[in-house]
DNA sequence: CTGTTAGCGCATTCAG
DNA sequence: CTGAATGCGCTAACAG
């Protein structure tokens, strides 16, 4: 509705031709005097040029698409953050949309986004398929996988089995035998397969003695909770919930039935959220850094737009965190009740 | 670079005209047989309308433009949610910006978003300046601020002041006398002072002997938990946190110096978590539904967009959660310590 | 109901 | 260095 001042006006009130006007815009020749002129003529309007005629011609839209599974985590939060990060400053700005969990409108999104002329794609996905694998070859712009494995895409991802062979291992040396990994569905490869192969990996190897039980859970801390019943007639030395959020609703099951952790049970989590430390006991977890892959993702994808395909370093580092939450079997004494430790920092 | 084939090359496999094409996608007038054709043509060569061509004509985008305070933020994530889940049905998407808590780029990136032709702008501001006030009337298209009050422009906001009353007034029934507010920067119109004044006036209003101190912290865990020694010394009977982040900091302190809550200080929050609810004690709070506010915010700019700018229902309602973290001083006893109430229902 | 004719606003040849 | 001319792909009158 409003846009009314074109290059056409901009042009006339300078004096000039709009090829002028044009070349002015892109950093084409024009003699001071002209350049003066125009800019002056430009400002007098206020003169904005047509994003669309712009890219109608171009043919670069200057614009991302990011389809994200959900809004409502921190993680996704983190990714943005990051992945903003990087494009912004080059002029980037993205488009949001969201899978909801489900394949197909995974799918469906990546379709409009293409449509719509999104320079690139990135997609958070909940489990790359055929299809998936198709529309990577048969579309020509660059598309990026986050989260999920693929051979035969471009994918960047946290190394879900070192994550959970890292806590196996740990676990292993605190002297554990007996866990019981709380983990979401297999129909998640990365969180409900890699990583509690990974575990069990690093938990049993070299010993004989060693034993993981799984219990399947949602996302979220209630769907964990519900299924704390079930875990701790197990009877676990320790309990390894496959996200922070699962470990934090089970923590809450303990505490209500005033089972100390770590003192009668241990609880571990994975990822590293900021609220694993103001629980108590603070939750000991494998972090994994979000905002940095999102901004690894971004510059990817720059390069890809920039067509030099040469592998950035794509590592996505692990921090293991050690908090209070595991209890070190091997150690005679049993820790305090309350630990006085600030681990904020 | 890919985008190849266009309407008319539709036009010419089908054996019609492009405007007949373009019926056909437009739900014009065309006889069945060619809209057998038409349609055929369309699937084998695959054809998809060029989006920037198309909006060129049209002047409408379906783009929404969102500028947030920041992105790795619970808060915000429910926000988008809703926003997302009322727009996407309607076939708008949504570009984000992330202004960084920053006024100059709040405003920065509004500027781009209407320059790119979005066809309206949904601000989570950081605060409304005279500026901004200047922008929405200069151009034409629909601005909705969130977040924050301002007499002069759209908005739609939380009632901060109701919040506060409301808490206020339940710490005084449950006899509590002193109160320490923890608060953000009073450059913060909604949370930093509304909230605040909000809550004085419930808790102080018809008696002289309550008393209200302050102390400022940030809106993270870390920066409350900083301050908490500071607030400790105050001796208060209850720590009224701006923000739940900002409790559960403050909770975190108090449990390392094994200060039990609620039996020897209380502490209340402000949000509504989730994840106040799996920590111990449980956080009381008023809780604010982010994503029905990110569906009514996104449900008034489609009306805006449809022209009538008839009020719908604004309310923002709020929800008072009482969990475990308040004592009542009324009461002769003292609630048990591990309270083995299940609260995450 | 359908084809023809015009542009939308801009970038880009191509002659000057 | 600059202006005139051309068309990106599509929609919207306009006459059939």
């Amino acid at each position: 509705m409003e846009q009314k001042v074109t290059i056409k006006d901009v042009a006339e009130l300078a004096g000039v031709s709009k090829s002028t006007v044009s070349r002015y815009l892109n950093n084409g020749y024009i003699s001071v005097e002209k350049q003066e002129k125009v800019r002056k003529a430009i400002e007098d309007t206020g003169f904005q040029s047509n994003f669309f005629a712009k890219r109608l011609k171009t043919r670069e839209s200057k614009l991302i698409g990011i389809v994200l599974p959900r809004m409502d985590s921190v993680t996704v939060g983190k990714l943005l953050a990051g992945i903003t990060r990087v494009l912004e400053p080059e002029g980037y700005q993205s488009i949001l949309l969201v899978s909801q969990l489900s394949e197909e409108k995974e799918l469906e999104s990546m379709q409009k986004l293409q449509q719509q002329g999104v320079d690139a794609i990135l997609v958070d996905s909940v489990g790359i398929t055929a299809e998936h694998v198709r529309r990577a070859q048969e579309w020509s712009l660059p598309i990026l996988y986050l989260g999920q494995q693929n051979p035969d895409v471009r994918c960047l991802k946290i190394d879900d089995a070192a994550a959970g062979h890292r806590m196996g291992v740990y676990l292993k040396q605190m002297g554990h035998k007996h866990a019981v990994f709380a983990g979401v569905t297999e129909s998640d490869e990365a969180v409900g397969i890699e990583r509690k192969e990974g575990f069990i990996a690093g938990f049993c190897e070299g010993r004989d003695d060693a034993r993981v039980d799984f219990v399947e859970t949602g996302f979220d801390f209630l769907s964990a909770y519900n299924q704390a019943e079930e875990i701790r007639k197990l009877a676990p030395t320790v309990v390894v919930g496959a996200t922070d959020n699962i470990s934090l609703g089970i923590l809450r099951y303990f505490h209500e039935r005033s089972i100390k952790v770590p003192e009668e049970i241990s609880v571990v989590g994975f990822g590293g959220y900021e609220v694993g430390a103001v629980v108590y006991p603070a939750l000991t977890t494998v972090s994994f850094d979000y905002e940095l892959m999102g901004m690894k993702a971004a510059s990817y994808l720059l390069h890809l737009l920039h067509q030099d395909d040469n592998e950035t370093n794509l590592d996505m580092p692990l921090t293991f965190v050690e908090r209070e939450s595991v209890r070190n079997l091997l150690e005679d004494y049993v820790q305090g009740e309350a630990v006085a430790m600030p681990v904020m920092a």
